[in-house]
DNA sequence: ACATATAGTAAGCGACTGCATATCATCCAT
DNA sequence: ATGGATGATATGCAGTCGCTTACTATATGT
């Protein structure tokens, strides 16, 4: 079956090209234009990835957030230090376990993750803008739905075709 | 200005995590869930990366090659060597200048660049699908758009209004 | 109380990447 | 013909990442 397709020129098919192709390259473009909007705040990359992961819901142990925003759990604690040196968050221990720390945003932390955001969004807007005005809305949509999805469900998207 | 949305809640705004956040994750989940595909194929995912973009333009110069898929231009040497010990790719000293290398697909390329990207292609098309039947188009439309946008454009993508 | 398990921390390893340098062949302008 | 650019190549360095191991403190089940 693959040699009806293959027998096709460069841009068979509908000329797509592969999803990764596409996304993996285009998020390294938006990390590299986010960076320097970043820095002017202070943070890095990852550092922002936690006060986003915090800000929408306040985590119960650093694991969890580790895995929240797809970092490792060891590399994450270099991140959290900082983090709470400069009063952005704090590391509380939790009552019921001692072990496990919560973590959440301080007033400082949530104003400096939402100046960070804002500058951000406002150049995603722009970026934005170059799509279609009907495409917009849905490429957002779709663009979290697959996003949201776990990575097992990345790996085997289950049956073809929902009723299509 | 920043002191509006900070006084919403976590999911203030329109709730939207960052471009970014969202498609960095996704690309590695992405990639990592190809990455079985291609191994089965003998592929990694730089060769396929080259087999892809050998696909859709016979492509002159090794640099110009690299810098299409975003690659350094001394790493895709090996990668080059062994595709065309495989007899996948063909080096070719240019007549008009012998410096450079006219780089082409043989047929056996060809035919392995497609049955790897059907087999991916067949994944892409149950990932997709579950994305809302309106979504979907825009979705691939917006995505395409956006990556095939030059890296400056993203890094400053001027005005906000596109001049509908 | 004792054994087992888990969270956070520290340190190191291997793989990959981007970046820089050096070499050689070839081209181009003078 | 000569000098200065350019493409391909080889190599090495530094930074980052994911992963593993080990250690400490704490919790839980027996």
């Amino acid at each position: 079956m693959a040699e009806s397709t293959a027998a096709n020129g460069p841009e068979a098919d509908d000329g797509r090209p592969d999803l990764a192709a596409m996304m993996v390259p285009l998020g390294r473009a938006l990390m590299a234009a986010e960076l320097p909007v970043l820095r002017a705040h202070g943070l890095s990359m990852w550092a922002y990835a936690v006060l986003l992961a915090l800000g929408e819901e306040p985590t119960r142990s650093q694991s969890a957030l580790a895995q929240a925003i797809g970092a490792d759990k060891t590399r994450i604690i270099g991140v959290l230090d900082g983090l709470q040196d400069r009063g952005l968050i704090e590391r509380r221990p939790d009552p019921r376990d001692r072990r496990v720390h919560l973590l959440l945003l301080t007033p400082e932390g949530r104003r400096l993750r939402d100046a960070a955001r804002n500058g951000i969004r406002r150049w995603e807007d722009r970026l934005l803008a170059r799509l279609a005005d009907d495409d917009r809305e849905a490429f957002l949509r779709g663009l979290r739905t697959l996003s949201a999805l776990p990575e097992e469900e990345i790996a085997d998207p289950g049956p073809a075709a929902p009723p299509r």
